[in-house]
DNA sequence: CTTAGTAATGCTCTATATGAGCACAATCTG
DNA sequence: CAGATTGTGCTCATATAGAGCATTACTAAG
C-alpha cells in the first residue's frame, strides 16, 4: 500500500470486439491467424502517441476498415495468467474495447472478415424458439458434468448455475447471461478452448477462437445486450433512414429473440427517438412503412435516455 | 490489424477504491502521499504470480487491511497520456478495482485512514436535500463556463450537460451521474486536479487527491449507486445480523438520498432478500426492531439477483 | 378482379411496479 | 405522562409492461 509502488512492465495490447448488423444477421470483425489457423479479434499496439486509449483504438480501427466507428466503449481488461503469449512465460495484458459500426469491406492484413456472432455461440439465437442445441446437447452435456461431482454442495451450485444461465427448470432464458453461458462450458470442459487449460475436452457446437477471444467477444455480446435496453446505441448501426420494423430486426438480432412489434413501436415514440422524414419504403412487402431517422438531439436532451427495450430484464 | 502485434511494454499499476459504510458515511480508504501532501487511493504492484487480477488485489488488500474484501469488481483501466509518472515521459496504465468490505482499523505504510467519500465531493450528499454548494456556487460558475463560449452550439451543449448532470432546470438529481458532475467541474476549472491540465483553476470546495485518484473515485461511487439498485451488494457492507433501518441507511449513504421507508421494506421483503434471526435489537430509540440477516442462498437462486431500491431510474 | 400474404398502425385490457401517504404500535427519555 | 423515535400494516393513484384484437395499405398469384 504505497504511493509508488513498484511498476512491472508488462506487454499491453488492444482488443477490439467490432460490431454491424447486416441481414438481421449480428456480426463481428474476425481476422485469421496464419499460424494456427483460428479465427481471432482484431489486435492492434498499445500507441502512446494518442491522448487517450479510445482515441487510439479509433483512429487505428478506422485506418484499417475505413469506415468511421459510431461509439466505442471500454469493455474489460483481461490478464490471466493463461492469457501470456506462446503458452507460459510472459505477462500479457489485454484492454478490450466495444465498437458499433456499419458493415463495410474491410480491407488489411490478416484476411479481416465479418462473422456472424452466432457463428461462434450458436446457442445464443433463439429468434426461431430455443435451439434444439440446447435442449438436446448442452443441457444434458453440463448436467452430466454437474453430477459428476460428488460434493453435494457443488454439485448443487452448479446445478443452479446451469438452470439460472440456460433457461432451465422452468426458469426463462435470460438473453444477457452470454457470458456466464459461456464460462460455464469453459469450466466444464465443452468448448476447445478449455483445452490449452488441461481439461479433458469434448465441445459442442460453435466455432472456437484464439486464446480467450471467445471470452471477450462474449463478454462483449452480453455487455451489448444489456446496453441496448437502457441507452439508444442501436442507432449507430442503422443506415441514416430506416422503418421501424428494420430497426426491430437489428434489435432482435443482437437480442438474439423476437420482440412484440406493437409494444416495441410503443416504446419507440413514446420515447421520442425517431422522427418521421416524410418518405415511405415502398418495397416492405406490405403495407408501405414510414422511414424515419434517429433524432440525435436525444442524446443532449437526456444524457442518459433509456431505450428500454421489451426484454427480459434483470429481476 | 495483426495477430500478433508488437507489444509496448507498459508499466503497469493496480489502484483501489475500497468502500465500507459506518455510523452512516460511506467511507473509502486513502492514503497519504508524503511527497506531495494529496491524499491518495492505495495503489498495488501488478503481481504476475497470480492466477486472476481479482485475486491478486484482493490478497493484496487483505494483506494491508487485515479484512477480508467481501465483493471485488474491475472499474476501468486508465491510461489517458496526462496519466503519466512524472509530469511528461513513460505512459502508466493503471487497472482500476472496487472493493466493498467491513472498516477496520488499517495499518500499513502511507498512514492508510478512512475518509467519507463526501469529502472528495461534498456535493454529491442529498440525504439533507439539495446542499446550498451546489445552487450557490457550482451552478452559478458552470452557468458562467457555459455561457464564457463564443459558439452557440457548444454553449446550448454545455448546459444541457450541466442541467442534466446536477438536476437544474427542473430536471429530477440523477445520484448516478457522479462521473459525469466530476468531468464537468474538471473541464470548467474548477477542481484543482485540472490544473496539471494547463487550466486555469479556480476550485469549488471538496479535497482534491493525487494524480486522477479523484475521477477513479467518482467511476467507482457511479458503479456502486448503478450496482446496489440490480444487485445485493449493499449486505457485503453490513454485518452478520442487522435492522432493516440500518441497511436503509446504508443504502442512503451510498446513494446520498434519502429513501421513502415503507417502500424500501416493502422491496426487502418482496425480493426475500433477508430472513428473521428471532432477536430484536432493543437499542434502536425507538419500538425494538427485528434483527435479521442476509439470506446468502438468493445469490444462488438468482444469479443475477435485483435488489430494486426505490432510486431514480435510468430514465 | 379476387384472394392471399405481409406489414403498418391504432387501440384495449390486465397485471404489476412504483411513489406517496395515513394510521397505529412499541419502545425510550425527560 | 408527554413527546420523540422507530417499526409495521395498509391503501391509493399512476406508470409501465406484456399480450392480443382489429383495421389499413400495399404486393403477388390466380
Amino acid at each position: 500500500m504505497r504511493g509508488n509502488p513498484d511498476h512491472n512492465a508488462v506487454p499491453v495490447e488492444l482488443t477490439a470486439v467490432i460490431v454491424a448488423v447486416t441481414a438481421e444477421e449480428p456480426r463481428v470483425l474476425t481476422i485469421q491467424d496464419a499460424d494456427q489457423n483460428f479465427e481471432a479479434l482484431p489486435t492492434g499496439p498499445f500507441e502512446s502517441d494518442h491522448r487517450t486509449l479510445q482515441i487510439g483504438l479509433r483512429s487505428w480501427v478506422e485506418r484499417q476498415t475505413h469506415h468511421p466507428l459510431g461509439y466505442i466503449e471500454q469493455l474489460y481488461t483481461f490478464a490471466d495468467r493463461d492469457r501470456t503469449r506462446d503458452g507460459a512465460g510472459e505477462r500479457l495484458v489485454s484492454i478490450s474495447y466495444l465498437g458499433l459500426t456499419r458493415e463495410r469491406h474491410a480491407t488489411g492484413s490478416g484476411d479481416p472478415r465479418w462473422r456472424s456472432w452466432y457463428r461462434f455461440f450458436p446457442w445464443e439465437d433463439w429468434r426461431s424458439g430455443p435451439p434444439v442445441l440446447v435442449g438436446r446437447t448442452i443441457a444434458p452435456r453440463l448436467r452430466a458434468w454437474a453430477k459428476g461431482v460428488d460434493d453435494g454442495a457443488t454439485r448443487r451450485e452448479r446445478k443452479n448455475r446451469i438452470d439460472i444461465a440456460f433457461g432451465l427448470s422452468g426458469r426463462p432464458w435470460n438473453e444477457e447471461l452470454t457470458l456466464q453461458r459461456y464460462e460455464l462450458l469453459y469450466e466444464a470442459g465443452l468448448v476447445p478452448e478449455a483445452k490449452r487449460r488441461g481439461l479433458v475436452v469434448d465441445p459442442v457446437p460453435g466455432a472456437p477462437m484464439m486464446h480467450d477471444h471467445r471470452r471477450i467477444l462474449a463478454t462483449g455480446i452480453a455487455r451489448l445486450r444489456a446496453k441496448i435496453k437502457y441507452r439508444p446505441v442501436v442507432f449507430e448501426l442503422m443506415p441514416e433512414r430506416f422503418t421501424l420494423l428494420a430497426l426491430q430486426r437489428t434489435v432482435e438480432a443482437l437480442a438474439g429473440q423476437r420482440l412484440h412489434k406493437q409494444n416495441f413501436r410503443r416504446l419507440i415514440d413514446q420515447q421520442g427517438l425517431v422522427e418521421d422524414t416524410g418518405e415511405v419504403a415502398m418495397q416492405t412487402g406490405g403495407r408501405p412503412a414510414k422511414l424515419v431517422r434517429f433524432r440525435r438531439e436525444v442524446l443532449l436532451e437526456r444524457a442518459v435516455a433509456g431505450t428500454k427495450l421489451p426484454l427480459s430484464r434483470p429481476a
